[in-house]
DNA sequence: ATGGCTCTGTTCCAGAGA
């Protein structure tokens, strides 16, 4: 089973590529990020044509989440997440698709920092805390993937000190993801290159792509319940470099199907 | 330290992104 996240910028100008690496990558779950489109302009008909259920959380002009899934209709347990009744911002959705919940989710960018904007984003991050603590608690497979607009290590940025007052590499940010990660989510890409230098991102400015000036900030994080069907991981660099791309390269996982939990198993047992 | 690039809205620029 082939999971992918991929921040598409603007899914009204970047249609064609996103079908385009639907037709070759061919994963069975994409979570997209940033469709900049109200929830009426979201192309679901030329995404269903390609072969994929979807269900999607729009907005005027900015943010946007979706989740794709090849030959089925995800299950959608939510959309948002709690804590904020006056956040209007679709950055959050969840889903079942076979045997794995699918959280998509695009976490706030936060620049200028300080300010409102990076308070924004550290609020937020609690309540993905929270909800990652949920989702742990319950036990079954879980994938959350998506922009998370946060630089882990030094090792995720070509240029460290570059980027210190930046609210992707923040103190407060880095220790915000860390004790989500303590939950005991595995970071795959960190999982399956532990050392090596991968990113997710380079900027349009000053031919980033070309120096391979870049940084890791999508990420696919596994409960510990899946995390032993990880298989495979990597991201499509390729597609960075083709006409009129987003900023960043999908993100891909592979799960072993014969290792993800059957969460209907589990309950059976617990009841005698 | 700044600016560099790309897109959207209903545009002849401003704002956001990261």
């Amino acid at each position: 089973m082939r999971i992918a996240t991929f921040n598409i910028n603007g899914i009204g100008a970047r249609l064609p590529a996103l079908l385009q690496w639907l037709e070759e990558a061919r994963p069975d779950v994409a979570c997209l990020q940033e469709l900049k489109a109200p929830q009426e302009k979201f192309p679901a008909a030329a995404i269903e044509a390609a072969g994929y259920g979807v269900i999607w959380h729009g907005q005027k002009s900015w943010n946007g989440v979706a989740i794709l899934a090849r030959g089925t209709q995800p299950v959608e347990v939510g959309r948002g997440l709690a804590g904020d009744p006056s956040d209007e911002q679709s950055r959050y959705i969840e889903a079942v698709v076979g045997d794995v919940v699918i959280a998509g989710l695009y976490l706030p960018n936060g620049n200028p920092a300080p300010g409102p904007k990076f308070d924004y984003k550290l609020s937020w991050m609690e309540r993905l805390i929270l909800r990652g603590e949920q989702l742990i608690a319950t036990g079954a497979p879980v994938v959350m993937a998506g922009d998370y607009n946060v630089i882990p290590t030094d090792l995720d940025v070509y240029k460290p000190e570059r980027w210190v007052d930046d609210a992707l590499f923040r103190p407060e940010t880095r220790e915000a993801f860390e004790r989500l990660m303590a939950q005991g989510w595995t970071d795959s890409l960190r999982a399956m290159y532990p050392g090596e230098k991968i990113y997710t991102f380079w900027d349009y400015f000053r031919n980033a792509y070309g120096r391979d000036a870049g940084i890791r900030i999508d990420h696919l994080l596994l409960s510990p319940s899946l995390a032993p069907a990880l298989k495979a991981a990597g991201v499509d660099r390729d597609v960075r470099g083709r006409e009129k791309p987003s900023d960043h390269a999908p993100t891909w996982i592979e799960l072993d199907a014969k290792k993800i939990p059957k969460v209907a198993k589990v309950k059976a047992k617990e009841v005698p």
